[in-house]
DNA sequence: CAGTGGTCTAGACCACACT
DNA sequence: GTGTGGTCTAGACCACTGA
């Protein structure tokens, strides 16, 4: 479907089924560098989220291998959820515009299964330097401009979830209360971070204790001082293992839970 | 490497590539039938925990498929843990014997990295009605009977851990205190399950929650009363989606988090 | 209908582990 | 060397989507 033709790909591979190793340094597959010059091209922002990318015989012929190589590249980057596949469409590039993709990295449910609806209460949005743990968070130092957004998170209209979400200026350095509260209903802050700034989050850690209710919690969440509550800390990354995003979120899990699946 | 020949396979696809669908009905791709194949034979115990499972080719002849359909089919279970390739030598019957899975499903971490040798306190072992609870983390009845252990987790010979676990009395009935006292050393009780009773655990899925400590979990982990733990229940499955297993543990997360990688 | 991803095959050769 | 899994190709056909 005619997309732009001369996206930057660096020259196709020289040599044909050749790239294999003449011995063993190093040796890398050749649909792994297929899926290098790929994820390079994501990473440059080639294709928009949510677009469709050059079908698989395209790409194959353009990089001069077999449509089973581009196919095995493809497959790897969409279990990684970089890059969806729809039968009979195309591959797309995924975004948190899908609805599938909606709290993705959101754990907690409530112990009964009922879906609730969710809303985003935004607090506050300023600048503010980096203290030691959110610079090594993110990987920047100390000092260092960070946007701080605090937030209450509410589950059908009952706060749950309070948190301080931490990221990096020179990205976000844009960002306004009044942004926020324009999404508040859009309680996926992901979506609208890679429409407004173009930041595709790709992956996160998540470390997680339990803590006492401080004052500022305690009240946001309408429980006593010293209830017990998660804390959830959560690193959240672009592409390139880049961190863009740390938060500290206090959730409270009187009729929710973190839910996990272990493989 | 010579395996018995005459493991209980159904007999081999009557069609050749023709197992295809006829028109749409219920479509399942080939590999996904040799994947049952595969998935029935290890469910009945067709080989042990660790054994070497015959080649691609060999099972391609057997089935009357190419291997690159064998390779698809073993590739998925690869990826979901039930097999382990391993280049020049073959593939493997996933097993807790296996270092690389010792924990695998322990999620607490050392806030600073370092490894900590672990060990395990059984603390009691009998037979006991199950509970409501217990009885659907299980799929059996209330009052079925099941077999419930206690036992402490330290990780630096300092409790860490108090669990409570459940095991289906028809698998686990044999299960003493004495047993459990022998592993103490190992950690992994799944090895020890494995090889004793012959129970594969696959996956499992875990909730957690920030309650306060009561006086048996606070006394064995030596905390305050009240302080906040992580509680984390875990229901573990074997072949087939049978769940055998339900942990009930409180985890003292002063100087450890629960770690999570979100994709 | 044409175009896309999804499946399957047959055959070649590479990387790795053992003997 | 032999046997295993790992990679790559070329070509065929199926299943799905949308014009």
């Amino acid at each position: 479907m005619a997309l732009p033709r001369n996206i930057v790909f660096p020259p196709r591979q020289t040599e044909q089924p050749a790239a294999r190793s003449g011995g063993n340094p190093t040796f890398s597959p050749l649909y792994r560098q297929i899926k290098d010059l790929l994820l390079r091209a994501l990473s440059a922002g080639e294709w928009a989220a949510g677009a469709l990318i050059p079908s698989e015989t395209e790409l194959a012929a353009r990089f001069g291998v077999s449509q089973g190589t581009v196919r095995k590249a493809i497959d790897e980057m969409a279990d990684e959820n970089l890059l969806v596949r729809r039968q009979g469409k195309g591959t797309f590039v995924a975004s948190h515009d899908d609805p599938r993709a909606h709290y993705r990295f959101l754990r907690l449910r409530p112990d009964d299964g009922r879906v609730e609806q969710k809303r985003s209460l935004p607090i506050s949005c300023d600048v503010r330097a980096a203290d030691a743990a959110t610079a090594a968070a993110l990987a920047i130092q100390p000092g260092d401009p960070t946007v701080a957004v605090e937030r209450l998170l509410c589950f059908d209209e009952r706060p749950i979830i309070f948190e301080a979400i931490f990221l990096r200026a020179e990205i976000f350095g844009e960002l306004t209360l009044a942004m926020l509260e324009q999404e508040s209903r859009a309680a996926s802050l992901y979506r609208f971070f890679e429409q407004r700034f173009g930041v595709r989050m790709i992956r996160a850690e998540e470390r997680t204790r339990a803590v006492r209710a401080e004052a500022a919690a305690a009240e946001r969440l309408n429980v006593p001082i010293s209830a017990p509550l998660l804390l959830v800390e959560r690193r959240t990354y672009t592409y390139a293992d880049r961190p863009v995003e740390w938060r500290r979120g206090f959730y409270a899990t009187d009729q929710h839970h973190y839910y996990n699946e272990l493989a």
